[in-house]
DNA sequence: AAATTCTATCGTATATTTGCGATATAATTT
DNA sequence: AAATTATATCGCAAATATACGATAGAATTT
C-alpha cells in the first residue's frame, strides 16, 4: 500500500465518506445523543456519562465539530457544544 | 489502550456507527453511486471504472453486503450486485 | 496568589483499516 | 480438456484510528 487513494475520488465522495465517517463510532453516536438530549451541553457532562477518558471525549468532540455536526463555544473555563441542526 | 471500546455502547448506537462506517471511505461511496447508476451491475464493471485493484473493490463490495447496503448475486461466472432499497 | 477545576493537545502504544499481489475456485470459451 | 475469464479470499505491509496518561493553559474558587 504505497499510500492511501482517498485523494482519487471525487470531491463530493470524499464529502460524503467524511460525514458518514464521523458518525462511524458508537462514541461518537453516543455523544451525538447526549448533547441533542440536552439543548446545550457541557464536555464534562459527557465525560462522566461515557465510559472514556476525558482526553478521548474531547478528541472526539473534536471530530464531530470539523464536520459541523456539533457547535462548540467556550463559556469560561468550560467547553460548551450544542448540535448544529 | 488496552483494546476497543466498542462493545462498551449500546446496541443501537453500535448499529448506527457500524452502517455510517460503511459509507465512510470514498471508495464506497462511489461504489454505491455506480451501482445505484445502473439497475444491476457487474463487479468488473466497477474495477474498471475506479482507481483500483480487482481484489481491493472485491473487498468493498463485501463491506457493503455485510451492512446491507446492496445485494450481490452470482451470476455463473460473474458477480451481480444491486443496491437493496 | 495559591489551589482547584475544566478542557485541549501532545506523545505514544495498540488496534483497525486499506490496498495489493498471489492464489484458489468456478464458469465459460477455445 | 486446456486456456481464459471473473471473482473471492489469504497474507502481508503501510496507513489511520482509537485510547490514554501527562501536561499545558485558562478560568474559577479558596
Amino acid at each position: 500500500m504505497a499510500f492511501s487513494k482517498k485523494a482519487e475520488f471525487k470531491d463530493d465522495e470524499i464529502a460524503i465518506a467524511a460525514f458518514a465517517k464521523a458518525i462511524s463510532h458508537p462514541a461518537r453516536v453516543a455523544i451525538l445523543k447526549e448533547v441533542a438530549a440536552r439543548q446545550s451541553c457541557i464536555c464534562g457532562e459527557i465525560v462522566e456519562v461515557l465510559p472514556l477518558a476525558q482526553s478521548t471525549v474531547s478528541q472526539h468532540l473534536k471530530e464531530l465539530k470539523e464536520v459541523g455536526l456539533i457547535d462548540g463555544t467556550v463559556e469560561g473555563a468550560k467547553s460548551c457544544y450544542c448540535i448544529n441542526w
